[in-house]
RNA sequence: GCGGAUGUAGCUCAGUUGGUUAGAGCGUCUGUUUGUGGCACAGAAGGCCGUGGGUUCAAGUCCCAUCAUUCGCCCCA
């Protein structure tokens, strides 16, 4: 019999403990920056009834990209995509008892049934935060703010990611009013925009003018000429400008500034998701040229909660995944070392294996992870071990030692070797581990 | 769903116009070394050359199919 894979499914990943500790540094990152900002953690489960994403997005979109299947009693459902109804469906249904405005987190695993490439997997992990009950501008600016503290808590510098904003009333205004499209060439011209990137100027415009009424082709080229040439809002057509929409982007851009983020940039041609987007959207591009692209964004997206018989409630929310901020990291190099949470691998010398437990259990009982060597190996052996587990320190424990009660701790990485007591190691263990922590400070 | 690239040792890869018994580096294991890893030296293990079929006296090499990986397109809640 021919033996099984060792494969992982399709699009899907084994976090080995070296992975792993990448993923648990994002996560923590995630964990403590969303805490800082005032959001409580909330859990959901993995599967959802399907229609919940079919009310939501398109009917296509789901048939083809959720993994779906019908359960021993005959119901539809399907692993979760994303957690936007979820968390919807939840606020719906505890509407009355929350307190406003809502502020609320979650780092959890979904599904998409993708063709994986870069960047892309069909199992990811995603940071989503959500305000909830707050109309104004202010919670567009929180939002924006958290998602650009996350990036300067994993160190990225101001010059390494863009954070481009637009709103829908605005595009709204741009296609209805200013280019005077109905609403089939608006969704036409908005998915045009959304590959502007994707194609040359030529084609861009070519495309443009078969969307047009052929007779106000001419004028609408020359006005989208006028969009796209405007690198801040200042330089957008003064018929836009007059807008009530521009004036909140404006305000928010006010309020951005003031929090010192000087690499929000407004984008005219900034889509997103059009369909749920009710007001300010925004995604954060890594500037980085080899991998220059959208790593994650966010919106207002006021009406969802209604799908779920709650009175409207306006929401600001965004979505964070772990690959593309890993991609990131790496990119930039703002990865740190990381090592094992062991703290101390014990090398046992000789005949000490019961008096070595016995000081491993002390060290336990003040906080310090401990792993003793069980195997009898010799010295070269259990130090191959130990290294290769990423455990930053060795303490040898042999007949001298035990008499003394002092023993050799070895800094797997300095290379460095103290004769110490029990208590000097458990400082010294705690000072690591906090060096460690400030690192990201 | 569409297109490109790639599948040879645990990893990264070499392998000539088809020609005898399948190659390197790294890693692993053993020893030099019974209390200190990375270095050095000596040795060893490890391969259905992704899978199936075809062409041929002969296939890792050529052809077809298939599966997988990967990059892009579509899409991206």
């Amino acid at each position: 019999m021919a033996s099984l894979s060792t494969q992982s499914y399709k699009g899907t990943r084994d976090f080995y403990p070296a992975e792993k500790r990448v993923q648990n540094y994002i996560f923590d990152v995630w964990r403590r920056v969303s805490e800082r900002f005032g959001y409580d953690e909330y859990g959901a489960p993995l599967l959802e009834p399907l229609d919940i994403y079919a009310a939501k997005s398109g009917q296509e979109i789901v048939n083809e990209q959720t993994y779906q299947f019908v359960d021993r009693g005959g119901r539809n459902v399907a692993i979760r995509p994303e957690m936007t109804p979820t968390i919807a469906r939840m606020v719906a249904g505890r509407q009355q008892e929350l307190g406003y405005p809502a502020r609320l987190y979650s780092i959890a695993n979904f599904m998409r049934y993708e063709r994986p490439q870069k960047g892309r997997e069909r199992e990811f992990w995603q940071l989503n935060t959500d305000i909830f009950g707050v109309d104004g501008v202010a919670a567009d600016a929180e939002i924006i703010r958290l998602a650009d503290t996350v990036m300067q808590e994993f160190g990225a510098g101001r010059d390494m990611y863009t954070i481009r904003i637009n709103n829908r009333d605005l595009i709204n205004f741009m296609m209805a009013q200013y280019l005077r499209l109905d609403a089939v060439q608006s969704q036409l011209m908005i998915k045009l925009f959304d590959r502007k990137n994707k194609i040359t100027p030529e084609q861009f415009r070519d495309q443009a003018a078969e969307i047009f009424d052929s007779e106000y082709a001419a004028e609408g080229l020359k006005k989208i000429a006028k969009l796209v040439g405007a690198t801040t809002m200042a330089e957008l057509p003064q018929e836009i400008l007059g807008s009530e929409a521009v004036k909140e982007v404006q305000q928010l851009f006010t309020l951005l500034a003031e929090a010192k983020i000087t690499n929000a940039k407004f984008d005219i041609t900034l889509m997103r998701g059009f369909d749920y987007y009710t007001g300010m959207v925004f995604e954060v591009y890594d500037n980085h040229p080899d991998n220059n692209r959208s790593m994650y964004g966010g919106g207002r997206y006021d009406g969802l909660v209604t799908l779920f018989g709650g009175v409207p409630t306006s929401v600001v929310g965004m979505g964070m995944g772990g690959t593309t901020v890993e991609e990131f990291l790496r990119g930039h190099n703002l990865l740190p070392e990381l090592t094992s949470t062991t703290d101390i691998y014990m090398i046992v010398l000789g005949d000490v294996q019961k008096q070595a437990e016995k000081v491993a259990d002390e060290l336990r009982e003040e906080g310090v992870n401990v792993a003793v060597d069980i195997t009898d190996r010799k010295v070269d052996k259990q130090i191959k071990s130990a290294v290769k587990m990423q455990i930053p320190y060795l303490m040898f424990v042999g007949e001298k030692e035990v008499e003394d009660d002092v023993y050799r701790l070895k800094d797997v990485k300095s290379e460095t070797e103290l004769a110490v007591g029990v208590a000097r190691i458990v400082t010294t263990v705690k000072d690591y581990r906090k060096g460690r922590s400030d690192d990201d400070f």
